[in-house]
RNA sequence: UGGCCUAUGGUGUAACUGGCAACACGUUGGUUUUUGGUACCAAAGAGUCUAGGUUCGAGCCCUAGUAGGCCAACCA
């Protein structure tokens, strides 16, 4: 019996050493904060997944706050819609609580600060302003209105608060220090006038505080002992501790800001701006459009769950800039949906096939296994008959044997059904395949490489198919600094197909999630009717078939293995360093003459970069010095890079270098 | 007067805090299979950005570089 030791993430690495320190269990306490300015998406996830994540993990209160500290932009839409996606991805907040709650308190703190000489108000454009604060290598300069007296800057601000100026007249800024290395520092502001109508507050205000002010501040007012952002707020750190400074009470917790890398995912955008962007332009058709990163996308386009929430478990939590692979994403919906969805039989793209030797007005209901990885899906009826659809790429008149599929004089199985044989073709004027003719026979114990979907034509049911492909063509759409993010757009993210599908989907759902049967994940859309059926593709099925296909009839891939296989000989050489010392004698024996042969057939300008290899590369330098033997011993002069080189291996700790270097010296 | 952060296979994350670089995805073989799916087995792929240093021993500690990222909204 062995302890698994469960590897902590840094940030759990900081809880548990603060539950070491002293830190009481019951004072974690988390949050998961949004702005409510538009849509969650998959980004967001990882976010969420943190915090609530903890949550559970610590059974501790996770608050979902919302932070709306600028009507501008703000809609009780989004709050709505974030709290739907939150709910959905099986997340349960402890408080539902918004910033605007604590107008009134961060107002009282804002006239203590004024009132101890630590907040001041500012009468310029911002423009003079933003001069003033210098740049990231500039210091900043003080400002004309910056030693108001306490008096005037009460008077001031509370003007401000009662209305009497108009926006961008005079704004509130902390106090300390126009130079401050961090620009964070210089002189941040805390409240500007907006005389907007807030979603939530109305008109009861009409100075707003700024993020900076508000967030710590929130933090502290509901006792968050690890307030959770990503990276791009760590300079906001030393701003989010000063504002606590001011106001803490030693006897109550103190929140910590800690910070992690967010999310990227490759071929996708994670901007809100830019999202909001494509949905204005009809780029897509809505936040929750299928192609759409946001959760409410992933959810229509028949993502789980349980999927996403496997996917940010398994991505991990780091402080360095990531860019994960959708593969990953594409295998978490995968994997779940492999276990829970069950299987049946569409044909996208029909051919007709007709089975001369079965009966016309004959029809068999067959059994058809619902799961096969889960036993209690249990089975239902298909109906047979003489005519079916097949896939046309499931049909080719002569094929290699690498072809499982059918081909004329060739049998496959029909799934759930017979063994069938392709007899002859009947081709239209253009030379194109119209109908395939087989015969059947009813012994389906028989072995047979392929196994095809189907539908009867009489009985199958007409669905409109949905088929995604990725939005951008590059893998990071919005990194290119000569270029828009709308510049990789791809024109083709959208094939509607009109499908064939099995009768028993005529009950399915809203929502219901299938799998086509060697096709692919997909799930009744919310434009579905009884009368028509919409189904989204959620993602194809592992396609190992996809990949062989473009290698035959090609023979550059031919040429590319013979290139592989005369991978120069410097390259093969190098392969051994590094293992060579770390290798048993015998072998290394047998390395050597290997590395010897070899080194015959490389040039001394192959070698000579080799020569730089780092003190560390022990095996690298060894086997250099082996191929360098075999170049002196076949007439190659020393000079003074080779001189340097021996010397230096002479003086090394590795004694196998050493005999190596003697050897030739 | 610039500050701060980061650097480990193709990708992401580990390495019990100085002791054989592991796991997952992906890739390549193979077995099983009424899904070219799933499952299972196996392999390839990293001397841990560079150069020094400390140490019996460094991915981890120290020094100096290099590269990438963030910071100059009355946004969050």
């Amino acid at each position: 019996m062995s302890e698994e030791r469960k590897s902590l993430n840094f940030i759990e690495q900081i809880i548990e050493e603060d539950l070491a320190k002293g830190m009481s269990k019951n004072s974690l306490r988390f949050r998961f904060p949004p702005e409510p300015n538009g849509y969650l998406h998959i980004g967001h996830t990882k976010a969420i997944g943190i915090s609530f994540g903890l949550g559970e993990y610590y059974n501790a209160p996770v608050n979902l706050r919302f932070d709306d500290t600028n009507p501008a932009k703000e809609e009780q839409e989004y709050v709505d819609a974030i709290k739907e996606d939150v709910a959905w991805l099986g997340y349960k907040w402890d408080k539902e609580l918004f910033s605007s709650d604590y107008f009134q308190q961060l107002y009282d703190w804002a006239v203590y600060l004024i009132k101890e000489g630590k907040a001041y108000v500012d009468s310029q454009s911002s423009e003079a302003m933003a001069e003033q604060k210098g740049t990231p290598t500039q210091p900043g300069v003080d400002g004309p209105y910056r030693n108001r007296s306490v008096a005037e800057n009460l008077d001031l601000f509370e003007r401000m608060k009662a209305g009497e100026f108009e926006e961008g007249e005079h704004i509130l800024r902390a106090k300390i220090d126009m130079q401050h290395p961090n620009m964070l520092m210089r002189d941040p502001i805390m409240y500007r006038v907006l005389k907007k109508h807030h979603h939530r507050t109305a008109n009861d205000w009409c100075i707003y505080p700024m993020y900076d002010w508000t967030h710590g501040e929130s933090d502290y007012l509901e006792q968050i002992s690890h307030s959770l952002c990503s990276l791009e707020f760590k300079p906001h750190r030393e701003l989010y501790d000063w504002f606590l400074d001011q106001v803490v009470d030693e006897d109550k917790l103190r929140p910590k800001q800690r910070e992690f890398a967010r999310l990227n995912l490759s071929y996708t955008i994670m901007s809100k701006r830019k999202l909001l962007k494509l949905v204005e332009d009809g780029v897509v058709n809505g936040w929750d459009d299928p192609r759409m990163p946001t959760i409410s996308g992933l959810r229509r386009r028949g993502y789980t769950p349980n999927a996403i929430r496997k996917f940010v478990e398994t991505v991990g939590v780091a402080k360095r800039e990531n860019i994960i692979d959708v593969s990953l994403l594409e295998f978490c919906i995968r994997e779940d949906l492999n276990k829970t969805a069950p299987r049946v039989m569409a044909v996208l793209n029909p051919v007709k096939l007709v089975i001369t030797n079965y009966p016309e007005d004959k029809v068999e209901w067959l059994d058809a296994e619902n799961n096969q990885e889960d036993e209690s899906a249990g089975f239902r009826k298909v109906p047979f008959s003489r005519e079916l659809y097949i896939e046309k790429e499931d049909f080719k008149e002569e094929a290699g044997s690498k072809f499982f599929r059918l081909k004329l004089g060739g049998e496959v199985r029909l799934k759930n059904a017979y063994i069938i044989k392709a007899e002859s073709v009947v081709k239209d004027a253009s030379g194109e395949v119209t109908e395939i003719h087989c015969t059947y026979s009813e012994d389906t114990s028989r072995r047979v490489k392929g196994t095809l979907h189907w539908v009867s034509i009489a009985h199958a049911v007409k669905a409109e198919v949905r088929e995604y492909d990725r939005l951008f063509n590059d893998e990071a759409p919005d990194s290119h600094a000569d270029k828009d993010f709308m510049d990789f757009i791809n024109p083709n993210s959208l094939k509607i197909i009109e499908a064939f599908v099995e009768p028993s989907l005529t009950e399915a759902k809203v929502g219901d999630r299938f799998q086509f049967q060697r096709l692919g994940y997909f799930n009744v859309d919310d434009d579905s009717t009884p009368e028509h059926l919409v189904f989204n593709k959620t993602v194809g099925l592992r396609d190992t078939w996809a990949k062989v296909k473009p290698k035959q009839n090609t023979n550059q891939n031919q040429q590319k293995q013979t290139q592989q296989n005369n991978r120069s000989a410097i390259e093969q050489i190098k392969s051994y360093g590094k293992k060579y010392d770390r290798l048993p004698e015998d072998k290394q024996a047998k390395a050597k003459a290997e590395i010897q042969e070899l080194a015959k057939k490389v040039s001394y300008d192959e070698l000579e970069p080799l020569f730089n290899t780092s003190v560390k590369k022990s095996g690298t330098r060894i086997i250099t010095m082996i191929a360098l033997g075999v170049l002196l011993a076949n007439g190659l002069d020393k000079n003074d890079a080779i001189n340097s080189f021996i010397a230096k291996a002479l003086d090394d700790k590795n004694a196998l270098l050493v005999e190596e270097a003697k050897a030739i010296s």
